[in-house]
DNA sequence: GTATAATTAGAACGAACGTTCGATTTAATT
DNA sequence: AATTAAATCGAACGTTCGTTCTAATTATAC
């Protein structure tokens, strides 16, 4: 049997008699999902390829999803989701504006290197989805965002600056590490929230 | 008769007799694959879409190009060059460091408005091409990246930061704006530059 | 006007894709 | 051990895609 109502996201079988492996299942096929849409592009990427990567049968990625635009919104969701609350758990510990600001840079870099894959497929293809699957997807980034703003915003001199672009400019230069990020080279991923964040405090300005 | 050698970007029939049209017809490919691509995607968009929005047959398209790469090929190339010219030319008139970093930005925004899709086309689709394509655009991208990284370098306290990750962070932000800029919203353009140039040179510390 | 080559048009090819379906196998319950 | 449903599998469907081929048409040169 299937489930083919709305999509949740962590599991979508609601059924009693459930074989012990059906998260793993559903895990790995997540992780394949996100190392071949990461690589081909959410269009070029084939089921067939998402199948062979998971070892399982093509048709059995039917049997857990029921479409792969679902794929996509599962991966999206689950990790905006993640992304929003590890820095909401990380924010509480934070008694400055400008350690507030810190977490920040600090929650996305060290959450992208953790999961390349899964934060690239985010960034990189936020329009592949439309319809339902594509609104919601957008409402949990939008929520994201406006954390940023917000710690953005009590860090600015506001009669100098505009919140909304300062933090367009701030999530910019985060969201393009996937570009360029090359585990070799950036050993040290608290250097990279070190450099932004004295950007953004100080300016670059030569003596 | 039809061209197959290695492409070049502006014109690809080394014929005398040929059409008076023939240049008006292969822009306006290029612009129907701009428009197309920038909305779909490179996988997404089909050739055959891009003939309809150039109002020509399907195989016209391969009159004009050799295959679908080729298409994005051209784009990049193009696009990337003209670019990377119109900031040598801007930067011509610059006195002071401070004003070189300014026009860096006042150029790429300004592009960017005038050649949405295009700019978009270049900053999306960046790993859609592969071998000799991909390498010959990749070098277009290094030259310009070069050369803003150049001028970011000499507006810079050494001391204090690195300037390959400074020039990133900034090309990060510079290259995100297709993904929220709002032509109602934004319709002074200057304040773009205004604004980021303000955070990189005095940061946003408040008071 | 006729010859010649550039350009367009229509139809078709094979391949790859997302998805479905029925049969088979596996695991859990009694 | 028998039963029942979950999970997997192999094969196929219909569609869309990039590309090609040949014929028709148009523009240019003589």
């Amino acid at each position: 049997m299937r489930q083919n109502e709305i999509p949740k996201v962590v599991s979508r079988n609601g059924n009693v008699r459930r074989n012990r492996q059906y998260e793993k299942r559903m895990h790995s096929i997540l992780k394949a999902a996100s190392y071949v849409i990461a690589r081909d592009g959410f269009e070029g990427a084939s089921v067939r390829d998402v199948a062979a990567k998971a070892r399982i049968n093509l048709s059995g990625i039917y049997y857990y999803f029921t479409n792969k635009d679902e794929l996509l919104y599962a991966l999206q969701h689950h990790t905006f989701t993640t992304l929003h609350e590890t820095l909401r758990h990380r924010l509480q510990s934070c008694d400055t504006k400008e350690a507030r600001l810190r977490a920040v840079l600090d929650n996305h870099f060290e959450f992208f290197v953790e999961n390349m894959d899964d934060l690239k497929v985010c960034v990189h293809e936020m329009e592949s989805l439309s319809g339902k699957y594509y609104r919601e997807v957008l409402a949990i980034r939008r929520r994201y965002y406006r954390l940023v703003r917000k710690i953005v915003a009590e860090n600015l001199d506001g009669r100098r600056h505009d919140a909304d672009l300062v933090s367009l400019f701030l999530y910019g230069s985060l969201n393009w590490v996937y570009t360029w990020y090359d585990a070799e080279k950036n050993r040290d991923v608290s250097k990279l929230s070190d450099q932004l964040l004295k950007i953004y405090l100080n300016g670059i300005k030569a003596s």
